[in-house]
DNA sequence: GAACTAAACATACGATCGGTCGTATGCTTT
DNA sequence: AAAGCATACGACCGATCGTATGTTTAGTTC
């Protein structure tokens, strides 16, 4: 009773499977995602990985998952360490930039690669994908409201600033896949000037 | 040296393929594209548009030139209509809406759904894509600096305000994608914000 | 030690991918 | 009428896709 060492082996290397899902994830898509790369990268059968994961979409679920996991770990918790309202909430938003500027996963943020691709696409996937970006938006309407009630910024509606600051992160990361070397200081400008400086 | 009945036929069939390339495009993303699909869709053998596009990479430009085509006839030159400034600027943005909303292409913005799938692949299609984006935003940084110098809005910095705006109109496309019918509210709310009431 | 289980593998499958080749048809030029 | 060109087709290629099936290996439980 104390460990089963094959099922600590089975999800290690899901992990490293669902790890590696996500880097492929972030340049090619969900879609773009296969079996056969996911193998050759990781000198693994095919087979092995299908006996992991079973089929392609719960792969792409682990991988979603596996995304999000890591997302928290290096932008949300960290804020979290600052003290509360404006000054949480931009730190926030600069963990975020460095988290696409980095990159964390190969090709910048993993979000910004898989909704469009999956968000005319019904199912489990789509739906998780959605679940991940509206618990994003609401995580910083919650920041904004926060800064609110301190009296630290103007009397933003969360909600709508919410929509605004995750658009100009969003149109961000596609300026810097595209090689604008500028996006990270467009970000800060439009910030200042949503907040007031 | 009427007319080449031959080379009218193929520039008929050759916009016919593409304007389907770019409803197919708008969904899956140009990578997503296959010429077996677009075959069966239009009732045309595989070789047929092989013939008349040879590569798939060269389909994938007509595509990204048939969109921008039919994108400056639907948003560009509409907004053209109205006097110049401020009024010309909105008009933009409204016309911009409904072409995300109504939608012209079958899967929304052509260039929500291809950027992403291409910001990371070199080679001409990305150039090409890239060329189109920037052009649009040029596009709105003109209209932007001219409401500006007609006094009619704050005086704001042309380049970084057509980046807010592409921002927000982009966020917007995916929002509606994901079912969110309160998109294009948020937009004018933002834009209003932005210009000053 | 025997029975069982999970991970990882090899093999094979049907489908689809982009691309090539040869050919038939119709229009244009000579 | 003859020669040439463009469209369009069917057949086929090698490769890759996701999936299904059976086997081997290592660890657990009895």
């Amino acid at each position: 009773m104390t460990e089963d060492q094959r099922l600590a082996r089975g999800t290690r290397t899901r992990q490293r499977i669902a790890r590696r899902a996500v880097d492929i994830a972030s340049v090619e898509g969900l879609t773009g995602l296969s079996l056969g790369r996911l193998a050759t990268e990781l000198e693994l059968s095919k087979s092995g990985i299908q006996t992991l994961f079973r089929t392609k979409e719960n792969l792409q679920l682990a991988a979603a998952e596996a995304a999000q996991a890591e997302f928290t770990a290096a932008v949300l918790l960290p804020a979290e360490e600052v003290a509360d309202g404006a000054a949480r909430l931009r730190a926030l938003i600069e963990h975020w930039i460095t988290y696409a500027e980095t990159p964390l996963f190969a090709g910048g943020c993993f979000w910004s690669a898989t909704l469009p691709d999956f968000d005319s696409r019904p199912g489990p996937v789509r739906e998780v994908l959605l679940g991940q970006h509206s618990a994003w938006l609401a995580h910083l309407a919650g920041r904004v409201s926060r800064a609110v009630t301190a009296g630290e910024i103007r009397a933003l509606d969360p909600d709508l600033t919410a929509f605004q600051l995750d658009a100009v992160l969003t149109a961000a990361n596609t300026a810097m896949r595209l090689g604008d070397a500028g996006a990270a200081e467009k970000v800060r400008r439009t910030v200042t000037q949503l907040l007031g400086g």
